[in-house]
RNA sequence: GGUCCCGUCGUCCAGAGGCCUAGGACGCCGGCCUUUCAAGCCGGAAACGCCGGUUCGAAUCCGGUCGGGACUGCCA
């Protein structure tokens, strides 16, 4: 029998980083078994869901490179895989289910169900407890499911194990609401077993409602039954369920902040998983190859923002310079807050490499260089203060500004063979000679290497900021 | 309150009775390198929640306890 897994996120949101985990988790079982990997949209919520949504999620699942075998985008043999498409059918299995007298119709008011579960409570039952077949019968109304008292539901959870409920605790669940739609887990469990799915590997946050999914696929006569696999939750640094609280918990926002696929794919594989014993960094392909539900943790795991942007660094200096250069440009070209000539790209690839490597997030590149392309408005002043605010600095730069107007060629090892003879007849130490230089030409004691950088800048602009930094120690004495 | 799940460094994982004086990674601290910052290299601090039991031997098995979480809707 070949694997089926399938992914069904709502479209009342971007795609959540948790759902994206589960999304690549159910890939990766799928691409390991050679079996199918399918998109399903479970857009009931009609109030709520957009197409610009399930947009934002087909998108972000692209992005990832988490591709789909069936579903919303791609077909297949079971329709567009929207549940919003599929009313009828969900509304023939619950009145054959009536028929069966596996469910029944309820038309009690939530006032009448709600002292039922506060009659449980009060006498320390689970709240389900009285939520039960009553006397009166209709013919219209809600439709409920009749749980089978008679035994406890126990399923072999694939990275829990054995998990059991009690009958007595499983409530009698809606599983058509009286307006006539399916509530999700109806809809849900049809739409499983229509698709002949075997593996249902979801967040643990639906623990509770298998054994009533259970119920309900062998009231449907669906055998065999898939296996489940309940994923560890993703929680933020604080220890809570990851919100929106917890800063970006959309995937596409992960994009736009120039995280790279790659390096999301493997920080996400690494959140209830591991490859081996020391392995953190690994392709798809590695991930694929050894990648299985069993031996997904158990407990769950804090989203940790500072070890992806760790691993976004080790990815970016990964990439081929030429690669790098062409992702770091929409972000230069924002942080410059225009679009680069094709001789200002010229400049910008000449550095490229060098800020490559300085690189975590792709929007640092743009920070990295707008020296280069536009005047700086003001001297950082804890850098003023602690480079250019000492004895001997105006000697330096002016010492430095006729040696550099003489440069010829102008390149860095040019410059770089200048300025330390500079250095050696003035008997200074490159730290204390370089740093003035670099505050005058970018404004900042922090940037990229300082000869390469005067060589992207030109002679020009380099030599009218020393003038400038010359000129304000000038002014302020 | 009830049901269910979980419990190894701050965090993510490794560990499936002796290979554990518990390993890797992020982060943190110190050092080296160095024109700044990164990167890189070297080193360091840092954990089996607790109590019993089984066993020659337990992080690994069992029980209890404590703690955390999810669910408890005609939401999904």
């Amino acid at each position: 029998m070949t694997v089926r897994l399938r992914v069904a996120p709502s479209p009342t949101g971007h795609l959540h980083v948790g759902t994206a985990r589960a999304a690549l988790f159910n890939w990766l079982y799928a691409r390991h078994t050679g079996g199918s990997f399918i998109l399903r949209i479970d857009d009931t919520d009609r109030e709520r869901s957009t197409v610009e949504f399930e947009e934002d999620i087909l998108d972000s699942l692209r992005w990832l490179g988490l591709d789909w075998d069936e579903g919303v985008g791609v077909g297949g043999p079971h329709g567009d895989y929207r549940q919003s498409s599929r009313y009828d059918r969900y509304r023939e299995a619950a009145s054959s289910l009536v028929e069966s007298g596996a469910a029944y119709y309820d038309n009690r008011t939530a006032e009448e169900l709600e002292a039922l579960r506060q009659r449980a409570v009060a006498e320390k039952l689970h709240p389900a407890h009285y939520i039960r077949r009553p006397e009166e019968t209709w013919a219209d109304g809600a439709i409920r499911m009749s749980v089978p008292q008679e035994e406890a539901v126990v399923f072999e959870d694939l990275v829990r194990g054995r998990v059991s409920f009690e009958a007595r605790d499983i409530d009698d669940f809606v599983i058509l609401r009286s307006d006539g739609t399916p509530t999700y887990h109806l809809a849900s469990t049809v739409d499983d077993v229509d698709y002949g799915i075997t593996h249902v590997a979801r967040g643990e946050d639906l623990l509770p409602s298998t054994p009533k999914h259970i119920v309900l696929t062998r009231a449907l006569g669906a055998a065999p039954e898939p296996e489940y696999a309940h994923l560890p939750l993703l929680f933020g640094t604080d220890g809570k369920k990851l919100s929106k609280r917890h800063g970006a918990t959309s995937l596409s926002l992960y994009r736009d902040e120039g995280y790279l696929p790659d390096a999301v794919f493997n920080y996400l594989s690494l959140l209830g998983w591991s490859i081996d014993g020391d392995r953190t960094i690994f392709s798809r392909d590695e991930a694929i190859a050894s990648f299985d539900l069993v031996d997904v943790s158990r407990n769950p795991a804090v989203f940790d923002p500072d070890k992806l942007a760790w691993l976004n660094g080790e990815y970016i200096r990964a990439m081929d310079p030429v690669d790098f250069a062409r992702s770091a440009r929409l972000h230069v070209e924002g942080a410059v807050g225009r679009s680069l000539d094709e001789g200002e790209w010229a400049r910008f690839e000449a550095v490229a490499p060098l800020v490559q490597e300085r690189t975590r997030l792709l929007p640092e590149a743009g920070d990295q260089v707008v020296f280069l392309f536009e005047d700086f408005a003001e001297y950082d002043p804890v850098a003023w203060d602690k480079v250019m605010a000492k004895a001997g600095v105006a000697g330096i730069l002016s010492s430095a500004r006729d040696r550099l107007a003489t440069v010829d060629p102008w390149e860095a090892g040019t410059v770089e063979a200048t300025l330390r003879g500079m250095l050696e007849e003035m008997g200074l130490g490159a730290a204390k000679g370089l740093q003035p230089l670099r505050v005058a030409i970018t404004g900042s004691s922090v940037s990229p290497p300082l000869f390469e950088s005067m060589s992207a800048l030109g002679r020009e602009k380099t030599l009218q900021r020393v003038d400038r930094a010359i000129g304000q120690l000038a002014g302020t004495g």
